[in-house]
DNA sequence: GATGTCGCTTGACGAGTGTCAAATGAAAGA
DNA sequence: TCTTTCATTTGACACTCGTCAAGCGACATC
């Protein structure tokens, strides 16, 4: 499926090798692989592996954001996280139950990796810096999920949007010329709801208190946020 | 703090290590342990670890039942998951932020081992079974985390108690002379309203909707169930 | 035995949010 | 441009559950 160095440098830019290993060129073997055509591109949209199914291989984010949903009953779906480039998807399905308990989707048009399993344990095999990585990667997600609960719980919704808003930061967030910030939502309304545990029309109830507030503007999938301060004020109480 | 053939035996108790490996009498070799006294003995109440405490150790439970608590805001509390003998704790402390960021609170007399974090690496460069044991550990308390989160969006306060009493079923159940399902609770109201995301008030009233509809029936911390079923049928709806 | 404390239960009430229905808006196709 | 379709918004209403208050039982202390 994929040569030994178009692998090496997919793991390089997962951060999977130290940049002081084999390749050390991050970026430029990044580019070089997309280029080169060898990972799988995925529309937006589109599905990489569905709940309840047999965990054939790791997925490793080369480029894009990726959902991971959980259906519960028939109608019922819930997104637990966003996963954006550098991260390893389907870690939990192999080394749980051997069967994927949520489903990954694309929200963009994303580049992709594909590992067996048993590559990846020969890799943690070699490097404990690997080890460290998919430890790191999972003690991570478990951190966010169990704050997503606590915040389920404690917050109600309109705390619960600011929440996510300061959590889309990082990766989503950009600084405008007049010093505001501003995400672009990576996520439909619909999406966002179920993020927050929440259904769409309440959803829409909380963005129009934000703004009438003075918190946060939306426009679409713009927010600007003028102090920061306000944002953080939202999760305190 | 421990010698080499104790700490064996600790991994051996966790389930670190095979039986097919340097130590074959798990049962034998953590009874020895205890009796030995070298392992620390933590009375019921006692906090192993607190939130905010930097990461110095990972504790195996030989014995005894663990609450993972994360408090939030002043008297705002979450129980997160209970850990039972053969688990470890802190790990996702160890591999995230080096910091915990939960509390560890021993729910009954407990008898743990410390390892410093450079041994378990250490034991993990060694032994790949090592590392799937860890890396199990963390993918099942995220499963778990993910589930009780969807639990907590899409079902009443009556369907995760359900929820709850199934879970404690592996380690708390026994079946008595009749064939009837008991579990023995191994928290108080307050921490059970708090692991299902309630307060103690809402978590009465939904222990006497079950036991109206003779679901199960509660004297103190005994439950009994009569027909698994019934239990079942709670959280499909 | 009287008193205090603590954990749990019960009752009454209201706030937050889910639900249903309809209006609005935006994107895609004829 | 005019439909068609879907996502989002808004409004009205019902219901679960959190909150406050009081009552109850167990247990320890005086």
């Amino acid at each position: 499926m994929s040569s030994p160095t178009q692998r090496d440098a997919c793991w390089t830019a997962v951060g999977l090798l130290d940049s002081s290993g084999r390749n050390d060129l991050v970026q430029s073997e990044l580019t070089a692989l997309q280029n080169a055509g060898s990972n799988e591109s995925v529309a937006s949209g589109e599905t990489l592996f569905a709940q309840g199914d047999r965990v054939t291989g790791i997925a490793c984010l080369i480029q894009g954001t990726v959902a991971i949903h959980r259906s519960h009953g028939k109608e019922h779906s819930t997104l637990l996280r966003l996963l954006d480039s550098g991260s390893m998807l389907g870690l939990d399905g192999v080394f749980g139950s051997g069967t994927h308990a949520n489903s990954a989707v694309a929200l963009t048009e994303c580049s992709v990796c594909w590992i067996e399993p048993e590559a990846l344990c020969e890799l943690m095999a070699k490097s404990p810096a690997v080890i460290r990585k998919v430890l790191g990667r999972l003690a991570f997600d478990l951190e966010a999920s169990d704050e997503a609960r606590v915040n389920v719980v404690h917050l109600q919704v309109r705390a619960r949007l600011a929440a996510m808003l300061l959590a889309l930061r990082d990766r989503h967030g950009t600084v405008d010329e007049s010093g505001n910030l501003v995400i672009r939502l990576p996520l439909s309304r619909r999406d966002m709801a179920s993020a927050i545990g929440t259904r769409p029309e309440s959803l829409s109830r909380a963005i129009r208190a934000l703004e009438n507030d003075r918190v946060a503007s939306f426009h679409g999938k713009r927010v600007v946020i003028r102090d920061l301060d306000d944002l953080l004020d939202e999760i305190e109480l």
